[in-house]
DNA sequence: TGATTTCCTACCAAAATGGTAGTATAATCA
DNA sequence: TGATTATACTACCATTTTGGTAGGAAATCA
């Protein structure tokens, strides 16, 4: 049930970015990497999951860095998980039952599917936009 | 995110006692393999972890096997899952802020500790009772 | 042209996962 | 009492996943 470092830095990566949106600059991955002491190669290979989603604006070379496409309100906490981390379901029978030779008569296939529901939920309903200014004193 | 074989496989183990409590007999790990399709070695090993709480009434032996000692309404999921795969909280730092020597400015614990919440709630409201008799069709 | 930064492909050590094997011990029954 | 059945317990292990690192190409700008 652990979230890897993967969707953790992820998460980080976009908040950073959404934190800066109104000033309209570039984001370095390099700052990034200080600020957060998290290695920067292994925050570019993250950045190549995330950037599959037409999510940023990059522009390469001195200067240059990313930023957000859109306003923060628009990044669904559970799409950005799920670009970083691959399936976030707690089973692979939730998403498609005849996966398991057994769903006809398996018992705990409404308890992983209500868990798994109530999951997502959460993550559907919360944005970047619900996490800026929130730092944990 | 995902649930490891062991949690799924001790709710299954968990169900099966249950559903059998009004019997008062003893199932046999044997039965459960078989009707389940689970190395029975596999469901040895799991029982292990099950057994450091205070769950079972067992007997060894011809006609022995196990049975639950309370009825299946006192037998709450997140203990389930916890006792079979550990620790089950999303991030490590949800339990022990400490241990994150950046948690003083983390700009995601909020979002990982809501997150726990949500899971932790829903676990804590369902018993084995909410499962019996929901085979899925 | 030199510094910077993204872009892209490989590679790899360590840990976790998902088991298996073997043996000891206890209870039952013929 | 001895064969059978079932739990109790310890050790081991192959495969997959995690959590990175390494190296270089290409773009951009001062």
């Amino acid at each position: 049930m652990k979230i890897s470092t993967k969707g953790r830095y992820a998460l980080t990566i976009m908040l950073d970015l959404a934190k800066n949106y109104k000033s309209n600059r570039y984001i370095t991955l390099k700052e990034i990497s200080e600020s957060e002491n998290i290695s920067l190669k292994y925050l570019e290979k993250i950045m190549l999951s995330l950037k599959t989603n037409d999510y940023f604006i990059s522009s390469v070379g001195v200067s240059g860095g990313y930023k957000l496409k859109y306003e923060p309100s628009k990044y669904i906490i559970a799409d950005i998980l799920e670009a970083a981390e691959g399936n976030i379901d707690v089973t692979d029978c939730v998403k498609e039952k005849h996966i398991c030779p057994k769903h006809h008569k398996c018992s705990t296939y409404k308890l992983w599917d209500e868990l798994n529901t109530t999951i997502k939920n959460f993550l559907n309903s919360k944005t970047l936009e619900d996490y800026i200014g929130d730092n944990y004193e």
